[in-house]
RNA sequence: GGACAGGUGGCCGAGCGGUUAAUGGCAGCAGACUGUAAAUCUGCCGCUCCUUGCGGGCUACGGAGGUUCGAAUCCUCCCCUGUCCA
């Protein structure tokens, strides 16, 4: 078995490397890399988790996969579950304090997570954890006893609070412990090394500090790119709306993958798959130069995104499914059938669509028709008054994507 | 405790007595085109009713009242945020 024991340093700082954006400090990294070579003790790699969001997006995974990247190397993965913070809640805005977890919440929101990243980690090599374990015994002696350790203009440096500080923004007390509690984890778990978003820099350094002033040796911090969303340019989250989730059918998944921009594409390569970086450097040159199509890369991206999370056998029929109804504007294979009777008399097509959620309202039906995205029977309708009288069956079709066979009795 | 500045549709941000369901941007939806649900262009973008009309009704500019023929716009009180002073 090839593991930290074995493989020379400078190969694992190569794949410890590879998508991050920042590892503060190298050095360190590399001193922690070669005792645990030298004693054959694995590097305790943590990374924190929110516990009220546990449906995770492929932006989730670049964190993720970093982890799995440790493990491969035969470190060991803790994935801290934040139940203790997330007890607390972050309003940030007027908005009603977010609702607290109870025990059982927490734990059925840490099995919703194992099965989820557990289709990219190792599950014997990960150890999942919660910061209510030690933060909570703490108590509120023991937690101002923390805060003597950190100074307000320290946490004030944090770019998020100076800016809001200047922009006459609310701050409110207890967001200035949140990078106290975090960092605190950190002492607690005795981490060598912490990943953690870019947004999540500070508070990481803040672990820094604190393992210091428990006497530790600090861990090395490893940051990694938010991931934009399916637009392009927000980073990606499910509040947004431009996210894909690594739960959702894979037939969403491929469309989700293939709306994505040409130029996007690359980052999502190098961030989602393990494709060496030189391979996706040819696949733009290919482009660029005429020889490679963007479609057909993008396609392939896709369907090594789903094959991760729903095997290959369904990322194929995935990408037969898009180039059926996307590309060649053919009916799906399988369309949902449900059945509306009209013996009360004739049903206008605009109710109907919005009671069939075809359309969000009666509103939205009629001006959908208007502006002839709406097909039955494989013809456009135009007539935003069109009845339904006659029972048989009918073949909706509104938009690009949304099918729909109706019997009507 | 005092003085001042703010709170507008999913978000950002105009409007500051009357064609204002509320300019504009983002996001979203649709159509055309295409190489894909890329890019680009165009349209739509609160709900509802019908006799589908530049139609009717309802809801909306922090909350509650008030002034007015008429308010997001003026007044009063309250809530929330920030700045400065104490």
């Amino acid at each position: 078995m090839t593991d930290f024991k074995t493989i020379p340093i400078e190969e694992q700082l190569e794949h410890i490397r590879r998508g991050a954006v920042e590892i503060i400090r190298e050095e360190e990294l590399e001193e922690k890399l070669k005792r645990a070579q030298k004693t054959g003790k694995p590097l305790r790699v943590k990374a924190g988790f929110d516990p009220t969001a546990p449906d995770i997006h492929v932006g989730h995974t670049v964190l993720i996969r970093k982890m799995k990247h440790f493990q491969d190397l035969g470190h060991v993965a803790i994935f801290l579950i934040g139940d203790f913070t997330g007890l607390i809640g972050d309003p940030s805005g007027r908005s009603a304090t977010r609702k607290q977890l109870t025990k059982d919440e927490v734990l059925q929101n840490a099995e919703t997570y194992k099965q989820q990243i557990f289709k990219i980690l190792h599950p014997g090599k990960t150890v999942i954890d919660f910061n209510s374990r030690w933060l909570m015994a703490l108590g509120s002696e023991g937690f101002i006893r923390l805060a003597s350790h950190y100074t307000v203009a320290r946490i004030l440096e944090r770019e998020d609070f100076s800016d809001r500080l200047k922009n006459q923004h609310p701050i409110a007390m207890h967001e200035l412990f949140y990078p106290l509690a975090q960092g605190y984890d950190s002492v607690a778990l005795e981490a060598d090394v912490e990943l953690g978003g870019t947004d999540q820099r500070f508070n990481l350094l803040v672990g820094r500090d604190l393992q210091r002033e428990y006497g530790q040796e600090s861990q090395v911090v490893l940051t990694t790119p938010l991931l934009e969303g399916t637009d392009g340019v927000q980073k990606m989250s499910k509040s947004l709306g431009n996210y894909i989730g690594i739960n959702e059918n894979p037939k969403e998944q491929f469309g989700k993958v293939m709306s994505i921009s040409d130029e996007l594409m690359y980052r999502y390569y190098e961030l989602l798959t393990d494709i060496p970086l030189a391979e996706i450097q040819t696949l733009r040159r290919d482009i660029a130069s005429g020889k490679g199509h963007p479609m057909d890369v993008k396609a392939d991206l896709a369907v090594r995104i789903i094959t991760a999370y729903h095997g290959t056998a369904a990322a194929q029929a995935a990408r037969e499914e898009f180039d059926r109804v996307v590309r060649k504007r053919e009916i799906p294979g399988d369309i949902e059938t449900k059945e509306v009777s009209i013996a009360s008399g004739p049903l206008r097509l605009t109710r109907l669509l919005a009671s069939l959620n075809l359309a969000t309202s009666n509103a939205e039906a009629q001006r959908l028709i208007e502006s002839g995205a709406v097909h039955m029977n494989e013809e456009r309708i135009t007539d935003p008054k069109t009845d339904i009288s006659k029972p048989g069956e009918y073949l909706f079709k509104v938009g690009k994507r949304r099918f729909l066979r109706l019997l009507v009795k």
